[in-house]
DNA sequence: GAGCACTGC
């Protein structure tokens, strides 16, 4: 603590009417900061408060957060760990990062209190918000950081709002975290892999930072969960502080039996609650962006049928998509205002929004008093033993069903139809949605995670920890790709690898690329292939954009036909317009060229040459070369002459996926993703020559760790042929750091 | 001849 033990600069000027006169870091009171909040100086500017700031602060008196100011400094100045539990609604991401600020006085110390999102969105909203709120200007006193956009200033930002993913990535090369007085880890409950990862490496950094604090905020059901797991320390207790909520009611209804068909049941449901219900907008949760767009036509065909029949008691309806993809501007819809009565006094209209997950927690929609929750949503699970990531429709947790009947309650009392039976509720249902961890391939984690200095990974206190198998296939991997070694300590290569923001693959490929001379594209290819898919497939114009996708197609490569589309982009001036007349998404598009920049920004730091190819059969050849040096563990050999493919050592028979321009197909490929949809496929494809397999990743490739069959012969053959390395990939395959 | 839930660096 010695380094806050210093006075107050107000108290040493002794200037009794200086807004902050008296306090002493993390000594502070309530009584003291509502003293201050009423001061018409504002302390961090020095300037008078504007008169907004005093309307601002009416609001804010009314919070019950501020209520309770008392309480929470009793326990904040106590305590270095704390939960916070409250519901949406009680203003304790607005305000407590603000009552630290006052205690911790991170302007006077140089330090920064930061407090963490899992959305960019949210962190930039929050910044705004609590910027206006302290009366300073957003990005100096108080600023937000998310990836493409640092608003902050050095020296002069003391709160600020970031990604849990910009944290952890701070975490990973700064372990000591030193520059932060206090960090709140917000919605933990979501249990972001990000966030998860953070509360390890924070309870870790507790015991050494004796400075630090650390509040954890969370829905109420998961905050016993986190006392758990902080509190478990000699003689003490992390003390739980609870804010209260101001949520208007919801009555939740169920199903006398289970529903069938959850589709059919949604649609009626809606009609039930159009024909039967008070005025009041209708939020339907359903699984995916076809279901989505079906039901809306549904939906619209059945009620202009029932105001047909019956125009004096049926009003009109609006039905309102919402999914990630549609883009922010197609989203705005949803906050149109519901239809109008067909004519003067006629029945009222209503707005029905059918949203994925995505209005779950990313979106809120007001005015919404109806909730139809048919109990599902589209989840990405890892299977580690496949090494796949297989989109699956899964039943939702009894935390996540709260959360959608919360929806209905935001402006005034509101009703939530669960499609499915109060016992199924009670025993069926998970009590938490399966926290992210435990759900997804864990690579870039496991390499960021020792990078940050963590020794066992099998070990690390989790709050859930994930499958063995999981972590045994990541390390797998990253020793496969010499970022760590036989011992599992992190190369000079992996300490470069995990400054990208990659996976460990594009990472890799990307480091190895100057020595082929072909850098610069596969700058472009690795951002291309860390974006959302760029190809618009809409189902009324799949000819068109088919032919348009022929037109920029590589045979040798999807991977240079992704490069082929992004220069094209270039040269077509970043034109929206062209994107769209050529079926490619712009926002994909344009999200490459940030990625593509921000890689570049890292390669420079570390002195990666940029260098490119200028004949272009050249560099072909030397794209597919280093695409081998990142992806030789996603191979697959051409079997038989019916287009199939067998997977290099996991021996899985896959096709190519229809999407895939590969033509003619050749005997070997490398592969981006391996999906299981109605079929396994591969896509993202590239042909490349097995000699480059063999002289490339020669420690993977080492026959005898093949069974015999089809792929060891061919291998066998090829063996036979000279084969030889460089001598900087092989320092490079051993994890030495290239030099440059 | 298929289909991408949702975040994040």
């Amino acid at each position: 603590m010695s380094g806050h033990r210093r006075k107050s600069p107000y108290l040493a000027q002794g200037a009794e009417d200086e807004p902050l006169f008296g306090f002493r870091p993390r000594k502070v009171t309530g009584r003291q900061v509502r003293k201050a909040l009423e001061h018409n100086i504002n302390p961090f500017t020095k300037v008078p408060h504007t008169p907004r700031y005093h309307e601002m602060l009416e609001a804010r008196r009314k919070l019950p957060v501020y209520d309770q100011m008392d309480e929470f400094y009793k326990i904040f100045n106590k305590n270095q760990i704390i939960i916070i539990a409250g519901e949406t609604g009680a203003g304790k991401t607005t305000q407590i990062p603000q009552l630290v600020a006052y205690a911790d006085l991170p302007h006077v110390n140089g330090k920064l209190v930061a407090c963490t999102q899992p959305r960019r969105v949210a962190a930039m909203s929050l910044a705004k918000r609590v910027a206006d709120e302290m009366d300073v200007q957003l990005g100096r006193h108080v600023g937000y950081s998310i990836r493409f956009e640092d608003m902050t200033e050095p020296g002069t930002t003391f709160l600020k709002y970031m990604t849990d993913g910009i944290l952890l990535r701070e975490a990973t090369s700064d372990p000591t975290l030193d520059r932060y007085s206090t960090i709140i880890l917000d919605e933990a409950h979501e249990r972001t892999l990000a966030t998860d990862i953070l509360m390890g490496l924070l309870k870790l950094l507790a015991k050494k930072r004796s400075d630090l604090k650390i509040i954890i905020m969370s829905a109420t059901l998961d905050a016993r969960k986190f006392r758990n797991y902080f509190g478990i320390k000699k003689g003490s207790s992390v003390p739980l502080f609870k804010v209260s909520g101001r949520a208007h009611p919801v009555e939740v209804f169920y199903t006398q039996e289970p529903e069938p068909d959850y589709v059919e049941a949604a649609i009626r449901t809606v009609l039930m609650v159009h024909r039967a219900e008070d005025p009041g907008d209708v939020l339907l949760f359903l699984t995916g962006e076809e279901e989505i767009e079906e039901v809306c036509k549904k939906i619209k065909l059945e009620v202009d049928d029932l105001v047909n029949q019956d125009p004096d008691s049926v009003g009109p309806i609006v039905c309102v998509p919402l999914y990630a993809s549609l883009g922010p501007q197609q989203q705005q819809r949803i906050f149109d205002p519901p239809p109008k009565p067909q004519r003067p006094n006629g029945p009222p209209g209503r707005k029905v929004v059918v949203s994925t997950n995505i209005a779950e927690t990313s979106l809120t929609i007001d005015g919404i008093v109806y909730v139809i929750d048919p109990g599902f949503w589209r989840v990405s699970v890892y299977n580690p033993r496949l090494r796949i990531e297989s989109l699956l429709v899964c039943p939702i947790s009894k935390a996540s069903a709260q959360q959608r009947a919360g929806r209905a309650g935001r402006t005034r009392p509101g009703k939530c139809f669960r499609l499915y039976t109060e016992k199924d509720f009670m025993s069926e249902l998970e009590e938490q949605t399966h926290p992210e961890i435990l759900r997804s391939n864990l690579a870039t984690t496991v390499l960021g995670m020792v990078k940050a200095g963590v020794r066992d990974l099998v070990k690390f206190d989790y709050v859930d920890s994930p499958a063995p198998e999981t972590l045994m296939r990541a390390l797998e991997l990253l020793n496969n790709l010499a970022a760590l070694d036989d011992d599992g300590n992190l190369t000079p290569l992996g300490s470069v690898m995990a400054e990208f923001p990659l996976d460990p693959q594009l990472s890799k490929m990307l480091i190895a690329s100057p020595e082929f001379r072909c850098s610069n594209e596969i700058l472009t290819i690795t951002a291309m292939l860390s974006v959302s898919n760029v190809w618009l497939l809409p189902s009324n114009q799949r000819r068109e954009a088919d032919a348009a996708k022929a037109l920029v197609t590589v045979p040798d490569g999807d991977h240079l036909t992704l490069l082929n589309v992004y220069n094209s982009y270039i040269r077509n001036k970043h034109d929206e317009k062209w994107a769209r007349n050529n079926f490619l998404s712009a926002r994909a598009l344009a999200e490459a060229e940030n990625v593509r920049e921000q890689l570049q920004r890292i390669m420079e730091r570390y002195e990666l040459e940029l260098t490119s190819i200028a004949d272009e059969k050249m560099m072909y050849n030397a794209i597919r070369k280093a695409l081998c040096c990142g992806f030789f563990m996603q191979v697959a050999h051409r079997v038989g002459d019916q287009g199939n493919y067998l997977t290099v050592k996991d021996n899985q028979v896959v096709s190519l996926h229809p999407s895939c321009g590969l033509h003619p197909q050749p005997e070997w490929v490398i592969f981006n993703e391996f999906v299981l949809t109605t079929r396994p496929f591969i896509r993202t494809v590239t042909g490349v020559q097995p000699k480059w397999l063999l002289e490339l990743a020669h420690v993977y490739f080492d026959l005898a760790t093949f069974g015999d069959g089809e792929t060891k012969t061919a291998l066998k053959r090829v063996l036979n042929e000279k084969v030889g390395t460089s001598g900087r990939v092989k320092r490079l395959n051993k994890g030495m750091k290239k030099q440059c």
